[in-house]
DNA sequence: TCTGGGGTCCTAGGACCC
DNA sequence: TCTGGGGTCCTAGGACCC
């Protein structure tokens, strides 16, 4: 049987999100900055018709911000997941077959509903979105995940669509809007590789459609390949609906302000230690290594330069906050090296396995109640963060100073997820 | 100028995504 | 002054084994 995959993907989803709770932000330029208030990571369609461009260092347009009075936000990530979580309940309505594939975007497979009209179901799913959440959607609709992936962008860049499209209904007018795709934007080819097929003279998503599959993955790799086929027609990437277990979890940040202090840097690395085991117990998983990396900024040229990372098995696959942080400051104790100006560190936990992979096996063992009763302590402590936001409770080690901090100079309020912060209507 | 051959496992690095 | 964070997959090459 044909597969039909349709992308749903909300429109500027940051800035939509903040524009959500802030009527007044409608019509206005918004951008939404990354983690320490870096780089342009969403901007609204009035702040891309500025010529401010993803990713950009924000420093650089700070000045053109301010004079064109752009809304400028640091990213409020509690808001944007739960408004996230409301888009998927309500595609989830839809369609019990869909892929949660990034915090603003989802795949659904509409194979069984491949005799009904599917450009007006899509358009009754966008409207309802909106409806419910505020959010604004685009819908694009083929026989594989890249080819849906290409009529939603095409949905976005043509008004009259509506921000939905069917590529089966544009017969064969499908070609001239795959001409006019730069190699570069088809999903799943980056910067290298879209250099690479261009020297072999294929600019265009049309051009990867007709090039020869073997010379592309000679050329590039197999994964390009595949979507030579994709591009066909041919569906090579199945719907994931039940998300593979993670096989790591990593928490890293920039620090607000270098970091010179061996204190500092502790105080850091278990926190960031304390967040990843967080991670670990909302996955139900144990980690059985645990890597501590850190580094200077490389865009600091007059300063010694120095990255580096650790790595320490675990001696048994672990969840506890305290162990972990033990383990951390032991990685790091081997990298650290005084007289440097650091930019950003991070913990990573590897080899994870399930919670209880190992339970039968030590029932009973040595060591077993001491871990029933971590396991109790990590229960009640998670319990209170949770209800009282993170860092409510926490390790000495973490600290109270945080002089590293990230900055985050222009966060909205987490309207849906703190009851302290809901917005209030004036009568 | 010679120094087997093949399989498996692991890791580092490169590529991609949002 | 000021340049994000968190993932996945694939491949090449080395270690190790028989």
């Amino acid at each position: 049987m044909p597969r039909v995959f349709a992308l749903v993907d909300c429109n500027n989803f940051y800035a939509s999100c903040e524009r959500v709770f802030q009527p007044r932000l409608r019509d206005r330029p918004i951008v939404v900055l990354s983690n320490n208030d870096g780089c342009v990571i969403a901007r609204s369609n009035e702040a891309k018709a500025m010529g401010i461009p993803m990713g950009a260092p924000f420093f650089r347009f700070r000045r053109l911000a301010q004079h064109r009075q752009v809304e400028v936000f640091s990213s409020n990530y509690a808001l944007y997941g739960d408004m996230s979580a409301r888009v998927m309940r309500i595609l989830q309505e839809y369609t019990p077959s869909l892929e949660v594939y990034s915090i603003d975007e989802a795949f659904l497979d509409l194979s069984g509903h491949a005799r009904r009209d599917l450009g007006a179901y899509a358009r009754e799913l966008a409207l309802t979105v909106r409806r419910s959440t505020g959010i604004p959607v685009s819908v694009g609709i083929g026989p594989t995940k890249v080819l849906a992936k290409a009529a939603n962008r095409i949905a976005k860049r043509n008004p009259e669509t509506g921000g939905v499209l069917d590529l089966a209904a544009l017969g064969p007018h499908v070609d001239a809007h795959l001409e006019r795709i730069a190699v570069r934007d088809v999903w799943g080819i980056g910067k290298r590789w879209a250099e690479k097929l261009e020297q072999l003279g294929i600019g265009t998503a049309a051009a990867l459609r007709d090039a020869d599959p073997s010379l592309v993955r000679r050329r590039c790799s197999v994964v390009v390949e595949r979507i030579v086929h994709e591009l066909r027609g041919v569906s090579c990437l199945a719907l994931e609906e039940a998300a593979p277990p993670r096989r790591q979890v990593l928490t890293s940040r920039s620090f607000g302000t270098r970091v010179e202090r061996y204190e500092d840097m502790r105080e850091a690395v278990a926190t960031f230690a304390a967040r990843t085991a967080e991670k670990l117990r909302e996955d139900r998983a144990r980690a059985q290594a645990l890597t501590v990396f850190l580094q200077t900024s490389e865009h600091d040229h007059r300063t010694p330069q120095y990255s580096n990372a650790a790595t320490v098995p675990l001696p048994r696959a672990t969840q506890d906050t305290g162990e972990l942080i033990r383990a951390a400051m032991d990685a790091l104790d081997r990298i650290w090296k005084p007289d440097h100006r650091y930019l950003k560190a991070g913990v990573m936990l590897l080899d994870l396995v399930p919670e209880d992979a190992d339970q039968a096996v030590l029932f009973g063992a040595p060591g077993e109640a001491k871990r029933r009763e971590s396991r109790r302590l990590m229960h009640v402590l998670d319990g209170v963060n949770r209800d009282q936001g993170t860092g409510t409770v926490r390790y000495a080690a973490e600290g109270l100073r945080k002089a590293w901090r990230m900055k985050q100079e222009r966060r909205s309020p987490a309207y849906t997820t703190r009851w302290d912060q809901l917005p209030v209507a004036k009568g």
